[in-house]
DNA sequence: CATGCTTCTGTGAGCGTTCACAGTAGAGAA
DNA sequence: TTCTCTACTGTGAACGCTCACAGAAGCATG
């Protein structure tokens, strides 16, 4: 036993111990550490006898001194944070994140840039090289922090393809677009022609590309796109709930509505309980993202999933090949519509 | 093709480089980057322009090799993690702790102990030393990984006061049994005399101590605890609808129920409703936590507002205390009762 | 026998800091 | 003068690791 110092500090066996442990250099015990090739199968069993008995765990701050690397990533909010974190899609993606990057034995360092001197210590915290790369959420356009990253080389993926970056910026998203054209395409199938749609905000990449996939399947199914029938929103259960208030006053006909969020389609629902319409029968009504506004909703929200652990997983997989030094990538995942009682 | 330098890798300037530009010895810029005793106007002067001008930011990773810091905390969740990652509470929790720590330029390390596997990287991790403290989240008792940490000495704060753990472990907490007084009394004054109870997991610190706090305002006014006006939840939407239902059937004549989490609260409402009781009318509500749950509720919550601005604000107070070598400590902070619609 | 190749191992250097210590200069006291 | 004290500064030695390189051993080939 090794002196033992009751429930203290103990200087935590190096990798100096480890060799003397098991007869070996200290080269060896790198070796073995780190790939392993070029060592014997006899060496490498007595190193890795010593590393369980002497309980030894590599010094982080020893290896990234010499390496240069942190083997950590940042994940960075630079959005308003109440509002992400009240979004439970948000929440699922830290998750993910979180859960994928320990799988490769990487720590996530969480980074809330909120005010000027946030944003200020941020960017100087992860140019200065204390993370290999950066994770970001930040979907709204013209972002200097992100900016300010991009031009420094630092590896970096989004959620969501960024508006105000250049093209070179990695990110994984899902397919927006697509997922509005399947629900739009799902309420002509359900006979409906008078569609409504409440849109997200315009400057955010989800918000335009669902739009444009109802216009897109609006416009290829010959019903056209009535301008009345479409108002926007930010999101926002009261801002859906305002919206469908529009609607119904410019287009009483209104016999279904596409909502580019789950939380506004909440709103939208009181609105329309309000004015006696009744849904499905009268007005069907579709949400956007499967949160768990979805299922808490009456009637339950139709809605397309958005594969948020498939995100997270592949916004690290591609910031790890790009630390790693690959190129910049775009990845896009297919959504899934989720049919309930609102259609 | 390979990253080259057109907008990346620079060699970062180094201590030395800071001493160079500035005419002084390594020491010196040392000792101006920390503290900052015993150093000239002159030199401190040179010092400051000279890091301005070359950029210079501190090599983490080389001082923390000396230091033995980490200047880093965990922030450790071993809950349930889709429980607690959509509980508001939680990110609000988690927010406040990553400002409080970033004013003090400490990155704050997500770490989530899901699965077997995730639990023991985990405690390897900062018993290794990687973080110099960890921000505890699990109320629930018998976490073994708070136990292994508790023994192995790591500073450690949880949020909530721990049950199954010694004496010894730092905690900051809302005044739960307050709360619950303070709502119960509340109740009585409005002239209830049936006050149900759903009450919280017995075997998290919560659930226990708001319990006890309706007991003891129900027996000190004299009215007494009927046990047929008290049920077991989950903090779960979907148990306060089933609690409220069990309620109804055990005590129809309950004229107020104190319910011990707005979400409960919120299914406790859609049952009384079903059950053609009116809210406040008939059955007065009081929910606890003051979530968004609580202002989304119609009507309106009347709840206990829980301080996670302050409690996260708290727990790295006294982390860094804890830290610098100061004696664990105990913080409990009062709630306030928050007036609303269904009282 | 020398030469080359492959597989494996040990060694010294050095990553960028902080820390302990030694040293200097100037002021005041003996 | 000489000594002491204070205020400041410079210098090596670490911290624990990886990396490049030099060697050693085993084996086939010239």
């Amino acid at each position: 036993m090794t002196m033992s110092n009751t429930g203290g500090r103990r200087r935590p066996p190096t990798i100096h111990d480890v060799a003397r442990e098991a007869g070996v250099s200290r080269g060896t015990v790198s070796r073995v550490l780190n790939g392993g090739h070029y060592v014997s199968p006899t060496a490498r069993e007595a190193v890795d006898a010593a590393i369980r008995k002497t309980g030894y765990v590599v010094n982080r701050h020893a290896r990234s001194l010499i390496t240069g690397r942190s083997d950590s990533v940042g994940f960075l909010l630079t959005e308003p944070q109440e509002k992400f974190f009240e979004d439970p899609n948000f929440n699922v993606l830290l998750r993910g994140c979180t859960q994928a990057l320990a799988a490769h034995d990487i720590p996530l360092l969480l980074m809330l840039a909120g005010t000027e001197d946030e944003r200020r210590r941020i960017t100087r915290y992860i140019t200065a090289g204390h993370v290999d790369g950066v994770l970001l959420v930040s979907s709204h356009s013209g972002d200097p922090v992100a900016e300010e990253l991009r031009k420094a080389g630092v590896p970096l993926v989004a959620c969501g393809k960024p508006i105000g970056l250049g093209s070179k910026v990695s990110y994984v998203a899902a397919d927006d677009r697509d997922g509005a054209r399947d629900m739009v395409r799902h309420l002509l199938s359900l006979g409906r022609r008078r569609i409504g749609m409440v849109t997200g905000p315009q400057d955010t990449p989800g918000g335009v590309e669902r739009l444009a996939g109802y216009r897109e399947v609006l416009t290829e199914a010959g019903v056209g796109v009535d301008e009345r029938l479409v108002v926007s929103g930010d999101y926002s259960r009261a801002s859906g709930e305002a919206g469908a208030e529009r609607l119904l006053a410019q287009a009483p006909d209104m016999d279904a509505v596409f909502v580019a969020s789950d939380l506004m389609a909440q709103g939208v629902l009181s609105a329309l309980q309000r004015a006696g319409r009744r849904v499905p029968e009268d007005v069907a009504v579709g949400g956007f993202d499967d949160s768990p506004a979805a299922t808490a909703a009456t009637p339950a929200l139709t809605t397309i999933r958005q594969p948020w652990d498939r995100i997270s997983n592949e916004m690290v997989r591609v910031l790890l090949a790009q630390i790693g030094g690959e190129d910049s990538a775009a990845v896009i995942l297919p959504t899934e519509l989720v049919r309930r009682g609102s259609t």
